[in-house]
DNA sequence: GCGCAGAAGTTAATCGATTACACACCTATG
DNA sequence: CATAGGTGTGTAATCGATTAACTTCTGCGC
C-alpha cells in the first residue's frame, strides 16, 4: 500500500480512501491511485483491514457432516445468501463429533468471524453459551440445544410425520420400525417422539448415529424383530437401511414398507420410488443466513420454523399417481 | 493480551512466549500467565498473529460444486489431511462458473491463505498464472489447465474406460452414446478422447455441463438417435440420464446399457446396480493436500496420477457375481 | 485585503499479536 | 575479583490497513 501511495504521489490515507470509496479524493487523484494499483497489481491485505475494522465480512458455518447431502445443500444455500450480501462463508466439518465441533467453533472465533451458524452435534448448551459469552452473533440451524437463547432455524416435520403414521397404521402395519437419530440431538428426539406418539403402541425405536452403517445395523435388528415397515429419520441411515433390505432380498413395499426423512435426488429413481418427508433445505440455509446477518446488524430476528412435507411415491404401498 | 500481561504482572512479550511454547519463561511465570489467560478467558486474535507472522495456517480449496458428492468427498479428504497437519481449510464454491471461481480465488488470496487447491472450471490458464505470479503455492486437483506449471493431482481413467469400451463393443453395441463434460475442461476432453478412441467409430458424443439437467437432455437426444448404450462422464449427469431412461420406461440393461464415471453410494441399490468407473476420491484429496503442504514447506512435489477402477455391477449386461 | 468556510490531503495513532535487541541478574572461571 | 556467558524479561518496532485530527489551499464575501 505504501508502494502504491508513493507511485501515485499521495499518502496511504488517500489510497485507503480511494479503496473504500470515500467522498474526499478528487476524480483526478482517484484516477492516479487506481492506475498505480493496477500497475503494481496491488491487492489489499484483508487481515490487516479486518484487524483494524474488527469486521471480517465472514460467517462461520459449522455443520455435522459435509458428506451428508442434506448439509451440503444447506451449506450451499447459506453461501449463496451470504455472498449476495457481500459476506464469505467458512465451513467447518464437525463429523458428528462434539469435540471436533468445539475445536472448529473456537478456531472460527479466533479468526473473528462476524457471526456463526451452528448445527449442534448434541443437546449440550455449553458451547453455545461459550459463543454467546464472547458476544459473537450466533444462529442455530436444523437442531437446537437445551435452553437455547439464540435464534433457531429449523424444519418442522410433525404434520408430515403424523400423516405418515396414519397411512402406515391405516395400511394395517402393526410392527413399525423406527430408525431414529441419537437421543441427545433435538432432531433425533423430537421427530421420534412425534412419530411414536402418532403411531400409538406399534413403534419399535432403534437409535442410530446419522451414519450409513448404523442404518444397516438398525434395519437388521428391526427386521429380525419382525417389522413390516421402516421409517428412517435421516438420508444416510436410510441408505444403510436400504442396503440391508436389498441384501435380504426383501421387496418394497410388498415385504416391507419404507420411508425416509430427507429427500434425495436419487430416491425417485429407485424401484419403487421412495416416499419421503422433504425438508426445505435451501430455504433453511437462506433463512439462517438472513437471521444471522440481521443479528450482526443489531436486529433481533425471530426463530424460523419451516415445514417439511410428506412426498408419497410408492414405497409405503400407497397408490401411485 | 495486554490485560493478560497486566493480570499476570508480566509484559506482553512474555505472554506471547508462553503462548508459543518458547523455551524462555520460568515454569513459575508460565503458570501465572496461564492462570491469567484462564481467568480472563483470553483467546488470541488469529488475524493479528497472521498479520505479523505472514502465515495463516489455512489452505484455500476452490471446487466446482459442493453439491456434487464427488467434490464433497474430496473436500472432506482435503480437510482431514490438512487438519492433521494443523491447517484449516476454507472452501470456495465456484458453481462451475469461471467468473465465480476467479472471485473466490482472489478473495482467498486477499485473506492470505498459505496455499491454494484449485479444481479449475476451464482450461484457461490465466487464473493459474495470476496465482503463481503472486507467489502463492498452488496445486491443481482433478482437472488441469493448458500449460500448467504447478503440481497436478488427478485420477487416470484410461485403462478403465478402455476396458469398458471393450466390453460394450464385445456385447455387440454399435451405437454407443457418450455424455461428456464440457469440452473446455481437461476431464471433459480427455475421458471422451480415450473412450471414443477405444470405441472406434461407434461413439456418439454429446457434451453436457456436469449438471443433472444437462444429463437428461443429452440422454434424451442420444436415445432418440438410437443409442443402445450410454456412458456418462460424471455422476450428476448420470443422475439426469437415469431419470430420462426411467421416464421413458426403458429397462437397463435389456433396452439400454448404462455406465457412469464416478461411483456413488446409492448406485449399488439400483436395479440393476450401476456399473461405474470409481475414482479414488479420498486419496485424491489427501494427496492434493499433501502436495500443497510440501510446496508450502519449500519442496517440489511431483504430479500425482491415481488410477480409476472399473466396477462391474450389471447395468451393462455383464454377468453378475 | 482580510477572514473564514470548506475541500483535499497528510500525519500519526491504532488494531493485537511477534520478536530483535537491550538489560539485569546469576553463575562459573581464570 | 573482574569477566564472560547464560537465562529470564521488558522495550519497542513491526506487520498493513483505517481514520481522527490537523494542515494547506482555494475561493468568496464584505
Amino acid at each position: 500500500m505504501k508502494d502504491v501511495a508513493q507511485h501515485a504521489g499521495v499518502s496511504t490515507a488517500t489510497v485507503s480512501r480511494v479503496l473504500n470509496g470515500h467522498a474526499a479524493p478528487t476524480p483526478e487523484t482517484r484516477e492516479r491511485v487506481l492506475a498505480a494499483i493496477e500497475e503494481l497489481g496491488y491487492r489489499p491485505n484483508a487481515l490487516a483491514r479486518s484487524l483494524r475494522t474488527t469486521s471480517t465480512q465472514t460467517l462461520g458455518l459449522v455443520i455435522s457432516d459435509l458428506l451428508n447431502p442434506f448439509f451440503a445443500e444447506i451449506a450451499r444455500a447459506v453461501e449463496d445468501e451470504a455472498r449476495s450480501h457481500g459476506y464469505c462463508v467458512v465451513i467447518g466439518n464437525a463429523d458428528e463429533s462434539a469435540e471436533q465441533e468445539a475445536t472448529y467453533v473456537r478456531t472460527l472465533l479466533d479468526r473473528r468471524v462476524d457471526g456463526l451458524l451452528l448445527c449442534p452435534a448434541t443437546d449440550d448448551p455449553s458451547l453455545v453459551r461459550e459463543v454467546s459469552a464472547g458476544g459473537v452473533p450466533l444462529v442455530l440451524l436444523d437442531r437446537t440445544v437445551r435452553g437455547a437463547t439464540c435464534p433457531v432455524v429449523r424444519a418442522d416435520g410433525s404434520e408430515a410425520l403424523t400423516a405418515l403414521a396414519r397411512r402406515l397404521v391405516g395400511a394395517g402395519h402393526s410392527r413399525i420400525g423406527v430408525i431414529a437419530g441419537p437421543p441427545d440431538t433435538s432432531t433425533g428426539r423430537e421427530r421420534t417422539d412425534v412419530l411414536t406418539t402418532a403411531l400409538g403402541g406399534v413403534a419399535h425405536v432403534v437409535h442410530g448415529d446419522f451414519r450409513q452403517e448404523s442404518g444397516s445395523q438398525a434395519a437388521a435388528k428391526l427386521i429380525d424383530d419382525g417389522a413390516t415397515a421402516l421409517v428412517v429419520m435421516d438420508n444416510l441411515m436410510g441408505l444403510g437401511a436400504l442396503g440391508e433390505i436389498r441384501a435380504r432380498g426383501l421387496q418394497i413395499p410388498h415385504d416391507i414398507a419404507f420411508a425416509v426423512f430427507d429427500d434425495q435426488p436419487w430416491f425417485p429413481l429407485l424401484d419403487p420410488p421412495i416416499t419421503v418427508i422433504a425438508q426445505p433445505t435451501v430455504e433453511m440455509g437462506r433463512a439462517a443466513a438472513r437471521s444471522l446477518l440481521a443479528l450482526i446488524n443489531g436486529r433481533q430476528p425471530d426463530d424460523v420454523r419451516l415445514t417439511a412435507k410428506l412426498v408419497l411415491r410408492g414405497s409405503c404401498g400407497e397408490a401411485e399417481l
